[in-house]
DNA sequence: CCCCCACGTAATGTCAACATTTTTATCATT
DNA sequence: AATGATAAAAATGTTGACATTACGTGGGGG
């Protein structure tokens, strides 16, 4: 972790910045703790900074906090996923739509490029995950709608939260190529600027990828009840 | 503003839950100044509290914060408006479809009970804008749709962000009885348990709401853009 | 062996003081 | 009257100390 060469002005900023890259790489995992006695001695600050920005972090749900008890990185359970893919389906959906509508053309002739770069990839790799190129596309489709929510929601809030676990995306073989052709497909309805055939190209991709990855994620929910007991207790109510 | 009878356990959670109160009913007004040093007193606490409080907002998109001049409750310009619209469009629209297939037999009944004292409501009233039953109704669906990343993002963020514009939000003559009238058409497609109409009247009725309020958004832009230069001056970058 | 209690340690929550930055008010100059 | 400089006041950012809560371990009793 690393607050030096940061274009933030403050400490907490800073601290913000560093958790949350820590976060989303993985470099801290989903469950862990973060104790803010340690950070300080890392990160060389008082505690105070790092309070902020673990509030900041706790309202982007990258973590979890339980008073007095602490903070730790968010785990997402399969239900969760399920219910965050839907969320997906219907934003990027919209988001398709408005790119049909508001991509400026270069923009659109750069998605293309970037569509083929990863296609080259997907042919001669044997990488079932879902990879920053998976990513790029989706992002450049958000920023394409000129909508500032949508963008905030997806790339900034759901993207960010999804790359945490990416080790719940893995595909089946062949998938990786079947996305790229559903990229294709949506870029096409882009280029066209048909705004319904974009969101209808983009909702079947979410859903394809969900009804793909769904599987695994009971799977996973399993080894996870296990552990689930024997570090955080269950909470009781505590009066009204 | 009022920190005691709150559940939240700590000073800093009761800080929030106050402030996000008198942001969402307007007490605090959109642009406001909130001071540390004023709240302090008032609340009776340290500022620190009160700082890991206005982190937790800021993320909330309840305020804006500018580093090292403070923090303001946020103010939304009619491009903004519309681009939460279409976000809602989205977001509700997957909310009704979801509703439509997950919503309990008796959670569909009161929600038309709720539904016909709105519509008797408005029968009798004068009043355009848009109430809490509107609101209610809304958040009804959301949770009925039992996902719950659609529901922190709609009842938890969107609509609190939307009630603090509520002078926004007046309609024309009509626009009530024609609103109810929607709701109406939604509540049949979910008891049909007909998950794509229920979208499809969803998404109308609030593309309609988005058409008939947004010249107003355009009136109340001009008068606000004299009124930016005067109390936060534009920032000069710092550097790279 | 299991449960309960007491005590010490660790971690979180808060406070007030200090440091730094921004804003405001005042005065001098043009 | 307008502009610029300076000093004081106000506000934000950070720190370390203190208060409070939670956790872990050991000992004793049933």
């Amino acid at each position: 972790m690393d607050t030096t060469n940061t274009k933030s002005e403050t400490l907490a900023d800073q601290a913000y910045d560093a958790l949350a890259k820590s976060i989303v790489s993985g470099e801290l995992a989903p469950g862990a703790r973060i104790l803010e006695v340690e950070l300080a001695e890392r990160f060389g600050m008082s505690r105070g900074p790092l309070r902020e920005a673990m509030r900041r972090l706790e309202e982007r749900r990258l973590v979890e906090r339980v008073s007095q008890r602490g903070v730790r990185v968010v785990r997402l359970t399969g239900p969760k996923l399920h219910g965050i893919y839907k969320v997906r389906e219907a934003l990027e959906g919209m988001a398709a739509r408005l790119s049909a509508q508001n991509m400026a053309d270069d923009e659109i002739a750069e998605l293309r490029e970037m569509l083929e770069a990863h296609e080259r990839y997907v042919r001669q790799s044997d990488d079932y995950s879902q990879n920053q190129q998976d990513w790029d596309f989706h992002d450049r489709i958000a920023r394409g709608s000129k909508n500032e929510m949508l963008v905030s929601l997806l790339s900034d809030d759901l993207y960010q939260l999804l790359k945490i676990f990416r080790n719940q995306h893995k595909s089946k073989r062949g998938r990786a190529r079947r996305a790229v052709e559903e990229h294709w497909r949506i870029l096409a309805a882009i280029e066209d600027r048909d705004p319904e055939m974009a969101e209808l190209m983009m909702r079947r991709h979410i859903s394809a990828a969900l009804a793909v990855f769904e599987p695994s994620w009971a799977e996973d929910a399993a080894q996870r009840d296990q552990a689930d007991t024997a570090d955080w207790p269950d909470l009781k109510p505590e009066g009204d």
